[in-house]
RNA sequence: GGUCCUUUGGCCGAGUGGCUAGGCAAAGCUCUGCAAAAGCUUCUACAGCGGUUCGAAUCCGCUAGGGACCUCCA
């Protein structure tokens, strides 16, 4: 059984090739660092991770290359006015990079908090000019661009034009029919400079104020918004990679003017495969600047946000995005990331036990929920290898919670299980829940000291009840609970503890 | 205006021709000093209308609602 991913370019479900295996190249698009990341930037980060552990758990090597966007337009709030004041000393005046450490820091951090893996490179575009200068030269070259006024612009009419002969127009990705767009384009800044609506730009002529600015044939300026994603991933990937991902929002046009700059270079299309993920809604709408309804990562866990009734730890979040399926949207609501919560709590909570369960060879004594236990582990690598279907993976694993927690509790004699068919489990419920969905525990702050003073004072109250003095007992499980620390009295007589 | 997508039970969300999705919430029971947790049971939906079919949430058409992209955007 084999992995197969739905491919945008093709609008369908392919059977997942690489050009060269084992070897597998994904090229992601990152983050642009001039602001702070939200929740929808959450989406693919963690969609592509779960791609890239899937893909190495396949036994693929893969080099995943993720950028970072740092060049461009970058103002912050209240400092943008002050930086046009030439005359201010150094000190005083905005500092792009700095802005750039500032948000790219932030980023790791919420990547971290997520447990995304980090990319074989993240390469940045600031550190790509002269890569970038190298392929707009050779595009002009080729005569798919045109210099005006210092700025460069990509000739997509005359794209068009000679590579729909080869069965690749402009729009091939994003089902445009670009004659059709001529009319339907709205009116733009610069218009005037550019020979045709959709030509883009590749280089930018900085006017005097803008800071960023690079040496250039054609004068100091900046490149252009979807070079760098071709510059990049034929530096670190080649002329034709595997798998190209990043939000559905970027098709057009972001991957369509990558595939033409690549094409025109390269005569080739660049990724085999275009994976997109969905956009996160809230209330129904996209979330996004222009409507004013962005959840930033740092209010989601901190819960400061005004949309926000309470805080929502990176797992909730994580468990919440890997419940549904990718190419889908997905609504956010606080009804909905409450119900991931405890869902992810009890998923992990018999996780846990059952990962330290002591197994002894013994057959199994109920065949039938032997052969139901091991039909549900096996459909996790089909589902899996159907287009990443996480959550139909989280549906098996949640019927596999329910059997654990009825041999914990002793509802089923741990007999009637097979122990190779327990072992089974143990391991594939490792490897799917911690190495795959990438998901850990939250526990906090159970340091031996901690757990030292809550053994003594779970022991007091175990001492008390024995004795019917029920007053005491209740006393420390309650103002426990009220410090967050919640008591549990298990089948067995033991007492365990969770903190919130 | 153009292109495309979508509409599943109280909520979130799988599912593309016949078989229980799953989670959360709610109700009952079991267990239990009480509580929490857990287990079992119940709630069995597919926007509306029409068509295709032995059979449709799933295919087709129409109607209505919602959304995305066409502009930086994950």
């Amino acid at each position: 059984m084999s992995l197969k991913v739905y491919n945008s370019l093709s609008r369908q479900k392919e059977d997942f090739n690489p050009i060269n295996p084992p070897y597998v190249g994904m090229y992601v698009c990152g983050p642009t660092v001039s602001g702070e990341s939200h929740l929808g930037h959450a989406r693919p980060f963690i969609t592509f991770d779960i791609v890239y552990r899937y893909l190495m758990h396949l036994g693929y090597k893969v080099r995943y290359v993720r950028n970072i966007t740092d060049a461009g337009h970058f103002e912050e709030e209240g400092r943008a006015a002050e930086d046009k004041i030439s005359s201010k000393a150094i000190l005083e005046k905005l500092e792009p990079m700095e802005l750039v450490q500032k948000y790219t820091n932030l980023y790791h951090w919420a990547m971290n908090q997520f447990n995304n893996l980090p990319p074989s490179i993240e390469p940045t575009a600031t550190g790509h000019i002269v890569e970038q200068i190298e392929m707009i030269k050779k595009i002009i070259a080729d005569g798919y661009a045109y210099e005006a006024n210092g700025s460069v612009y990509f000739n997509v009419e005359k794209y068009n034009t000679d590579f729909s002969k080869l069965g690749k127009p402009y729009g091939m990705l994003s089902g445009r029919n670009i004659e059709e767009q001529l009319d339907t384009t709205r009116e733009l800044e610069n218009q005037d400079e550019k020979r045709n609506r959709n030509d883009f730009a590749l280089w930018k002529s900085a006017p005097p104020e803008h800071i960023m600015r690079w040496q250039s044939p054609w004068g100091e300026g900046f490149p252009g918004w979807h070079i760098e994603c071709s510059a990049m991933s034929n530096k670190y990937l080649g002329q034709e990679f595997d798998i190209h991902g990043g939000g559905m929002d970027l098709q057009f046009p972001h991957h369509e003017c990558e595939i033409a700059q690549s094409t025109v270079c390269n005569h080739k299309t660049p990724a085999h495969y275009w994976l997109h993920n969905n956009m996160i809604t809230i209330e129904g709408r996209k979330m996004g600047k222009s409507y004013n309804n962005v959840v930033k990562l740092t209010e989601l866990f901190s819960g400061s946000s005004p949309v926000l009734t309470q805080a929502y730890s990176p797992m909730t979040v994580r468990f919440f995005i890997l419940q549904s399926h990718y190419r889908g949207t997905l609504d956010f609501s606080n009804e909905a990331l409450q119900a991931s919560e405890k869902a992810f709590k009890r998923l992990w909570e018999a996780h846990e036990w059952f990962a330290k369960y002591p197994i002894t060879d013994h057959a199994g004594t109920d065949a039938a929920l032997d052969e139901k236990v091991q039909q549900l582990v096996a459909e996790f690598d089909e589902f899996m290898n159907d287009d990443f279907s996480t959550a139909k993976v989280l549906a098996n694993i949640f019927d596999l919670v329910s059997v654990i927690n009825s041999i914990k509790d002793k509802h089923i004699p741990e007999t009637a299980i097979s122990s190779n068919t327990l072992r089974l489990l143990q391991t594939q419920l490792k490897i799917f829940i911690e190495d795959l969905f990438g998901l850990v525990s939250e526990r906090q702050g159970d340091g031996n000291q901690l757990d030292g003073v809550l053994q003594l004072l779970i022991s007091i109250r175990k001492d008390a009840k024995s004795k019917r003095d029920f007053m005491t007992s209740d006393k420390i499980r309650n103002e426990l609970a009220a410090l967050g620390v919640q008591l549990k009295d298990e089948k067995d007589g033991a007492t365990s503890y969770t903190i919130a």
